[in-house]
Order: C-alpha cells, then sequence, then structure tokens
RNA sequence: GGCCCCAUCGUCUAGCCCGGCCUAGGACGCGGCCCUCUCAAGGCCGAGACAGGGGUUCGAAUCCCCUUGGGGCUACCA
C-alpha cells in the first residue's frame, strides 16, 4: 500500500440503488475538480450497505454515467487501488476491527436497549418537552447486568461514548468557516447495530481514514453529523480530514430536486442528448463562478481556476433554461468543430420516438448529419431534431393546428400548392437555389409574395410553422418526396369543410 | 422543541473577508427593435435585486444584533 504523502485524496462515495443523480454529479464533481486542479487523487467509493436496495446494475450504471461525463477516477471498485476494497461491503473486517478497538479503549460500548425501550425514553422527553438524548443507561453496566441481558437474548448495539468533558467541537469548514458545537446538544449514539452491521457515521469514518481522505466535499446534511464524526476520530487517535459543506440543489420550486420538476439522473440528460461538457459546466456555475463576467468553461480551464474557497455557500437551483442555453452553446460549436458527435446526440431522441431502429447503418448516418446541417443552430439539445425535424424521417406528417389556421385556410392555397408542385415536378434535380429559384419565379408571375407560396409550403412539407429554411429543407427531402407531400397537402385542403 | 447552516434581479451569480470606486456588474429567461421565407441563431435597447428592522460609522449590499423566510441534523437511514 503506497499513498504519497502530501497528496491531495477527494472521494465520492455514491450509493448504488438507482442512477447517477444529479446532485450527486454535482458533488461528485467538485471532489474531483479540486484532486484534478491539486494533481491528487480522486477516488469512487460504493456505499452498498444498503443490500436491500443497492444492485450491481446499478453500481455499473453509476461509473458509466460518470464515464460520460468525463469525470475519471484513480482508484474505484473497477479498478482497485493501495486502499481497497472500493465497497464498503467487503470491508466489514475493518469496521469489526475498530469498533473493537474503540471497545478496547472504552470508548464505545455495548447497549443492551430494544428498540421499544428506547422509543419510551423518546415519548417521555417529548411529553416533558425536552430535547432528547440517549440517557446512557448502558454507559456503565456490570459484567453481571451484561451478562443478565445477554442471558434475555438481547443483541447488543454499540454506542460510541461521547466525551463528556464539555469540550466546545470546532469545526473548521473550508467553505463556512469556523462552526462550534456544544457536545451538550449530542449523545452516545449507536455506531453498529445488533446485527454487527456498521451504521453511516462509522463506516464513513473509518473509510474515510483507511482510504487516507485529505479533503471530503459533502451535503449540507453532514454538518451536523460532523462533531460526531470527529469525537469518533479522536477517540481512535486519528486526525480528520478537511472538510467543505455544499447546499444543496433545489428544483425551481426552491425544494429539493426531485421528479416533479425535472428530470433528476445524469442518464435522463443523457437521452435527452445533453453535452456532457454543458452538464459539466453547467454544474460549475452553480455554486462556482471561475470569474466574473463569463460563464462558458472548457474543463481545462475549470481544472486550473478552480479554489475551494471560492464555493458559494447558498443553494442554487437547477435552472433546465440556462442548462439548455448552454448545452445550445456547445452544440453551435460542434456543428462547426465536430458535427458526428452533434449527430451522436441526436441518435437515442430518434431512438426513443421509434424513429429510428436496430444499427446505424453508414448510410443513415450521413443522412442524420445532413438532417443536423439543415437544423443547424435550432438544435440545442439532441431531442431538438425530432421538434424541429421529424418529418425528415416519417412521411407521416400531422398538420399542426395554428399551421392550418394560418396557412391553409386561405381560399386560392390548394390552388398555389398545385402550382409549385408542377413547377416542381419540371426538373429532375431539387437543390435549394432551384426550388428558390422556381419559388421566386412562380411568386413575381403570380404577382404575390414569395412568402405566400413558402408558407404553406413549409405547413405542407413538415406540418409546422417554424423550422428551417423552406428551399434548404425541400432539398434535403428530394424531388419525390416533396411531390408527394404536395399532393396530400393539396388533397387534405380539398377535403377541408 | 433543541442545535446547525443559508439569504443580492424570476434563476445562476459578481461585489461582502479588507466598509466609500455600487446611481449594485454579467449571464439565462422575459419585453421591444433590427436581420429575415417561419423558427432558431446573431446584433441593439429595456424592465428587473441588496428579505425586514435596529445598531456601529462621516459613510454599509459589505461589520454587529434581532426578526422573518428557507434548508439540515436530532434514526439500530445515507
Amino acid at each position: 500500500m503506497s499513498i504519497p504523502i502530501g497528496k491531495v485524496r477527494t472521494r465520492y462515495a455514491p450509493s448504488p440503488t438507482g442512477y447517477l443523480h444529479v446532485g450527486g454529479a454535482w458533488m461528485a464533481f467538485f471532489n474531483w475538480l479540486f484532486a484534478r486542479n491539486q494533481g491528487g487523487t480522486f477516488i469512487l467509493r460504493v456505499e452498498d450497505t444498503d443490500r436491500s436496495r443497492s444492485t450491481e446494475e446499478y453500481e455499473r450504471a453509476i461509473l458509466e454515467d460518470f464515464r460520460w461525463l468525463g469525470i475519471d477516477w484513480d482508484e474505484g471498485p473497477d479498478k482497485g487501488g493501495p486502499v481497497g476494497p472500493y465497497r464498503q461491503t467487503e470491508r466489514f473486517h475493518l469496521y469489526r476491527q475498530y469498533a473493537q478497538a474503540l471497545l478496547d479503549r472504552g470508548a464505545a460500548y455495548h447497549c443492551y436497549c430494544t428498540l421499544e425501550e428506547l422509543e419510551a425514553e423518546r415519548q417521555r422527553a417529548r411529553a416533558a418537552k425536552r430535547p432528547y438524548r440517549y440517557s446512557g443507561r448502558c454507559r456503565n453496566l456490570t459484567p453481571e447486568q451484561r451478562a443478565e441481558f445477554e442471558r434475555q437474548g438481547r443483541r447488543p448495539t454499540i454506542r460510541l461514548r461521547v466525551h463528556d468533558d464539555g469540550e466546545t467541537i470546532v469545526v473548521n469548514d473550508l467553505v463556512r468557516g469556523r462552526v462550534e458545537f456544544d457536545p451538550e446538544h449530542l449523545d452516545d449514539y449507536i455506531i453498529v447495530r445488533s446485527d454487527g452491521s456498521p451504521l453511516y457515521n462509522f463506516a464513513n469514518v473509518v473509510d474515510d481514514h483507511t482510504m487516507a481522505m485529505t479533503h471530503v466535499i459533502r451535503g449540507i446534511e453532514h454538518l451536523s453529523n460532523t462533531p460526531k464524526q470527529w469525537i469518533m476520530y479522536r477517540s481512535l487517535g486519528w486526525d480528520p480530514p478537511q472538510v467543505a459543506h455544499l447546499s444543496n440543489i433545489l428544483g425551481t420550486d426552491h425544494k429539493k430536486l426531485s421528479k416533479r420538476t425535472g428530470d433528476t439522473a445524469v442518464r435522463d440528460y443523457k437521452r435527452a442528448g445533453f453535452l456532457p461538457e454543458a452538464l459539466v459546466n453547467f454544474f460549475a456555475l452553480m455554486a462556482w463562478y471561475p470569474e466574473e463576467n463569463r460563464e462558458i468553461y472548457s474543463v481545462r480551464e475549470m481544472i486550473e481556476k478552480f479554489r475551494l474557497e471560492d464555493l458559494g455557500k447558498a443553494s442554487p437551483v437547477f435552472d433546465m433554461t440556462k442548462l439548455t442555453w448552454m448545452n445550445g452553446v456547445y452544440m453551435r460549436e460542434l456543428l462547426r468543430r465536430d458535427p458526428d458527435r452533434a449527430v451522436e446526440a441526436c441518435l437515442e431522441p430518434l431512438r426513443n420516438a421509434g424513429l429510428l431502429d436496430g444499427q446505424v447503418t453508414a448510410e443513415t448516418r450521413a443522412y442524420i448529419r445532413q438532417v443536423v446541417d439543415v437544423l443547424g443552430d435550432r438544435i440545442k439539445v439532441g431531442r431538438d431534431i425530432l421538434t424541429y425535424g421529424d418529418f425528415f424521417f416519417t412521411d407521416a406528417v400531422t398538420y399542426e393546428p395554428d399551421a392550418v389556421k394560418k396557412y391553409f385556410s386561405r381560399k386560392d392555397v390548394a390552388t398555389t400548392l398545385a402550382q409549385l408542385r408542377e413547377r416542381v415536378a419540371k426538373v429532375d434535380r431539387l437543390d435549394a437555389t432551384t426550388v428558390e429559384s422556381i419559388v421566386r419565379t412562380m411568386a413575381s408571375e403570380l404577382r404575390i409574395e414569395s412568402r405566400e407560396i413558402i408558407h404553406p409550403a413549409r405547413v405542407a412539407l413538415t406540418g409546422k410553422t417554424a423550422g428551417p429554411g423552406l428551399f434548404e429543407l425541400t432539398a434535403l427531402l428530394g424531388r419525390d418526396r416533396v411531390i408527394k407531400r404536395l399532393d396530400s397537402a393539396i388533397d387534405w385542403i380539398r377535403r377541408l369543410p
């Protein structure tokens, strides 16, 4: 086991009970950024002690989502490392060992109180309107008393003896500053269940120490737990890591981020066609602004500029609208530099909409590439290929009610479209310039505005009022499809009451 | 209930630590105009905030206190 002295080590510890949550990814991102900025090590540790809800499937999915985000780890369950294993269920021997150490030095003790007895204590405290603290009944049991409880078949838990010297516990939080806790409000808490399994506050301390973590960036919900953990560090004779507590991301309703106000899994964003670099850039802007008056940063820049002290304390709201804008910025960049990746982001949405199935052939890919070119910067997120260009993938064009009302209601529309159809039928190759000249000359011959042809034609071809330029989309659709769609539209309009 | 954290435009935030440069800056979104075959993008313009109250000070968004409002911990959850 070799861990470089003085090197920063951070970690993220997901529970494999679901897909990677954006809140978790956000938290992991800052741990990762800090480690990378410091030339340190970033570790993934799987907290799978909740055996009923944890699955290997989720663990794999979480690692996959991290990879997709571009957040890599130096040590973890899949690749091992000097302080493994990296799954808590595989570290029980360590928890047992340190629980015993605590017991041996009298810093912890067996507690034989039953759930019912504890509940009764709690009730009494509530009835008397006193803050509840464990009574400490089992603090100083004699061997005889213990033997008696054992005889009764009671299985003990292990409690940590909170120091009763009354000394204030100081947490020097890297983002919040000095926070003081009066141990008066703490009580001896359970670190090992009666079935022998470790509780979070215990396993966490053992893991963070044995894994040699130097800095722990975690959610604000852990700040109140910190003094308890500090006591344990002291009891074990260990130095605690540096900590930084970040407020949690909120939904637009200012409540904890939930499905109600938007997608919560990183995977959902991937499926919708968001770009990992945009997501990560967006993450950074919640609680951290590298510098004034700028919001677009490459990962490289973020790593360079990251400073723990610059992290904000308030709870940010996850603003989907801004994320979408930011994704658009990256998408536009991709359209110029690496259109194939833009195409990639459109694949999932197309599949989910049932407009694409099976293996994507090179030919299909090339076609999608053309669609993406035509749609251009209208695609802010992969799924926009559907909102603006579904008609490129299906002949079943449905006319939007508003579009019908606006452009199909005029008397002579069918005639105009029929005219256009005839003129289109006369050429054998349709390209954008050809269509444009057809439309323009037709307009001047009929002494009407080009838009009087363009708008109805767009609806006929796409079903929509908004979308790419008519000439470009017509060219991509090709003569045959255009004629067919013009025919059906004319037919459709003539059947109107 | 007890303890802890937080509080600048609707949202992300700069400024706050080290009071005056702040008639509080930027971005998203919103409104208007321009460009234009529609939409998107782009350009220009605009509306929009220091939670409230007390102090301290010549002077407070910045320091202190209280209140209010959010959030968290208080489990044999993580």
